[in-house]
Formats: structure tokens, C-alpha cells, sequence
DNA sequence: GGTTTTGTGTATCGCTCAGTACACAATATA
DNA sequence: TATATTGTGTACTGAGCGATACACAAAACC
């Protein structure tokens, strides 16, 4: 073959990931790319392509490493089934959210939500890029619904299906508390308080089958 | 004196406002601006300063013309006071949101909110943007409460004030929609239903004094 | 009407952008 | 070790950017 590849993929698509979350992808420039990866260009375009193939690696890792494990809490093995475990699930989804955007610094370069930050941009003229976060939006406002019927699946319980209408309200919380996390985080906390202060009063923990 | 200006300022700015609510400010070149509005270079930089010092009139503008008309409906004269004003006002305002994200076709230059699409772009790197945002949404959120303090003002209520929270929910569909709206419309009009429905929930239109 | 003042048109500035050409370095195979 | 193959570094391209210089056009004042 020939000469080995000196860096690990995943380090770089992780630098530049930090960086497109920061900048978006307009704003983050190659030469910002070069800085934040250590790479130069050939090997970066040796390697992704293009810019727009360095940040569709970025997206990817995202959902790998920040969507997808969060979703888990919703949907995973630990979430089970059953009322209590519903209601544990969204209390410790909107937890994580919100321990999240408390740990980090004013300036971090992670404040907020990746897809959330691309609705508002990319998204708006790019339908690869509207895809990738309408399928998070949809995947989220799903697995919210699957746990909020857990949550709510008291025997003996009668009367329209609420969780529909709660997921979205919760959804749209938490996509609230992402976009408002790099313009106050105090109230990006606020909304997350909501959300779970909402959680408990539809499933009181005396009496988790409350519909 | 001298010459006289040949445009209309208003007409100039609201070009403008349209292409940077479409685009937004880094994406919207000085080429594009000439184009929607007619002026060339030596126009807008004098009658302007920058191409920010035109981004600020347009924000201005959006304010004016879109953000505070519709903040009146919730806090203006027609709103007044007492449980069925603050019920109505809230639903005309989210009423009124709705009809806006209906009525426009999915590829408009206007869909979404040119103030929550600051929030993720411009916003997280400029303390300007980010003060009209936060303005915007602590105004949005004071406008609410107020709203639903008065729809929930019954003779004899008691129990804790849920004012606080319930404004931050109905501020979250309201944003959240506006994020959608360019990503997904269907569900922008989903969020905004469940704002109303879940209005019409807390204030049922025979018992109009229920806390 | 001449002068002053101000708006407009043209042409261009210096800069940054994403992307590329190509020589060189390094390593796996033979 | 010789060669083929692949990654890396340097230097550059053309295009587009925001902003500007300056001549010209037009209207208010004397």
C-alpha cells in the first residue's frame, strides 16, 4: 500500500464537530477547519472531500455521540416499561438536558444543539440538511410519546390519549431550551425546570398512574 | 440643500428585512441587497453606514411591523382585563401565528421568525443580537403571564401562581414553532394547536375562572 | 444662473473564501 | 532495497465578499 493516514478520523471529525456546533457551517471557515483539526487542507480534502463532506462526518458523529445516547434514555434497555419507568425516563432525559447546558461555560463552543442551530440555517435552503433535523424532531417528539404512554398506562384509565399534545409540548420545550442556551442560559434552565416540573405534575410518584 | 434621496426608506428597508429574514445576515450578500432593493452600493452605504447598519433598520422594521402589532394583541386595549379578555387574547394570539405559518407558501422568503433564527446564528457570537433576542423573548414571556394572569384571575382562587410556568410553555411552542416553520410546517401548525388547545384546557370556555 | 450640498453610478480596492495542483514524504509490497 | 501507492505540505487559483474612491447628477439656496 502505501503511506498510513497519521491521524485518527474520528479525533478530527470531533474538532471540526465542536467547531461547526460553534460557527455553523457558513461561519466556520477551512482555515478555522485547519486550526481546530491540526489538518491541513490537502489531507482534509484528501479525506472528506469537500467542507460540506467534513460536516456531514460532523452531523453523523453528532447523532452518534450527542442525540442518540440522550434518546436512549427514553427508549433504551433502562427505560423499560411500565409506568414508574416512563416517568423516570423523561425526568432523567430532561435532567441530562439540563445538566448539560448548566456544566458548561458561557463561551463554550457547545452551548446548544447542532441540528437545532441548523434548522435555523442550513436547513432553511439545503434539503439534505432539513432532513437531518426534521428526522431528529420527529425520532425525539416519538420517543417522548413512547414514554409518556408508558408513563401513563395506569389500569383502569379512560379518556382521550394526552400524549400526542405532551410530547409536543415537550419537544418543543426542550428544542427551546437548545436554541435559547447561547442567548441565556438562565432561562434555557428555566424551560427545562418547566418541563420537568410539568412531567411530575402529569405523573405524581403517589400515584404514578395518573393518565 | 442638495439632492433628494430617490427611494422611499421604508420600501428599502423592508427589501431588505425580507432578504435577511430569508437568508439571514452573513448569507445575504451586498449583490443580493442591491437586487431586492433597487439601490446600489453607494446608496445603501450612505444612507446606512454598513451592510450591519442596514441589518439593524430592518430589525428595527421587523419589529415594528411584525413583532409588536402582534405582542399588542395579547397586552393592547383590545386585550383589557378579566378572565375572558386574557382567554381571548391569548387565543387570537396564537390564532394569529397560526394563520401566519398557513398562509404563507413553503418556499416564501418570509417563513419563520427573523428574530429566532438570529437566536442560533448571529446571536451566539454578538452580544447586540443576542440583547434583541433575549429582549424579544423576555417580552414575549411578560406579555403571556400577563395574559394569563388575567385569564385566570376567579374570584376565590387560590393555589400556587402557575402564571410563570405556564407563560414559558406557551412561550416554547410559540418559538419552537417559529423554528419549524421552515423545516417542517405541518408540525410548526401542530405545536401552535397544541398552544391553543392546551389554552382553551387551562381556561375552559364555561367555567372561565378555573385556576 | 451660479454655487453648494447631497444622492447616485461605476469601477475598483484589499481580503477571504472554498477548492486545487503538484512536489515531497512515508510506508506497504515485491 | 526498489517500487508503487498513498498521505501531507506549500503555494496558488478564480470567485465572491464588504467596503470605498471619485466623478457625475440633481435639487435647494443665494
Amino acid at each position: 500500500m502505501g503511506r498510513m493516514q497519521s491521524f485518527e478520523r474520528i479525533t478530527v471529525v470531533q474538532a471540526a464537530r465542536d467547531l461547526f456546533w460553534d460557527k455553523g457551517f457558513d461561519a466556520a471557515s477551512l482555515a478555522d477547519l485547519e486550526a481546530a483539526t491540526g489538518l491541513k487542507r490537502s489531507s482534509i480534502y484528501h479525506a472528506f472531500g469537500s467542507k460540506r463532506g467534513l460536516f456531514d462526518a460532523a452531523v453523523e458523529d453528532y447523532q452518534d455521540t450527542v442525540i442518540r445516547p440522550r434518546l436512549r434514555i427514553l427508549t433504551g434497555a433502562g427505560a423499560g416499561v411500565g409506568p414508574s419507568a416512563g416517568r423516570a425516563s423523561l425526568i432523567a432525559y430532561f435532567a441530562e438536558l439540563r445538566s448539560a447546558v448548566c456544566a458548561l461555560p458561557e463561551d463554550s463552543p457547545r452551548r446548544g444543539c447542532l441540528l437545532v442551530n441548523c434548522a435555523a440555517g442550513l436547513a432553511a435552503h439545503d434539503d439534505p440538511a432539513r432532513q437531518v433535523v426534521d428526522d431528529y424532531r420527529s425520532e425525539l417528539t416519538r420517543a417522548l410519546q413512547d414514554a409518556l404512554r408508558a408513563a401513563g398506562s395506569a389500569p383502569g384509565e379512560s379518556g382521550p390519549d394526552r400524549a400526542p399534545e405532551r410530547a409536543r409540548t415537550l419537544a418543543s420545550l426542550g428544542m427551546s431550551a437548545m436554541l435559547l442556551a447561547r442567548v441565556n442560559a438562565a432561562e434555557s434552565v428555566a424551560l427545562l425546570d418547566t418541563a420537568l416540573d410539568q412531567i411530575r405534575a402529569w405523573f405524581p410518584q403517589d400515584a404514578p398512574a395518573a393518565g
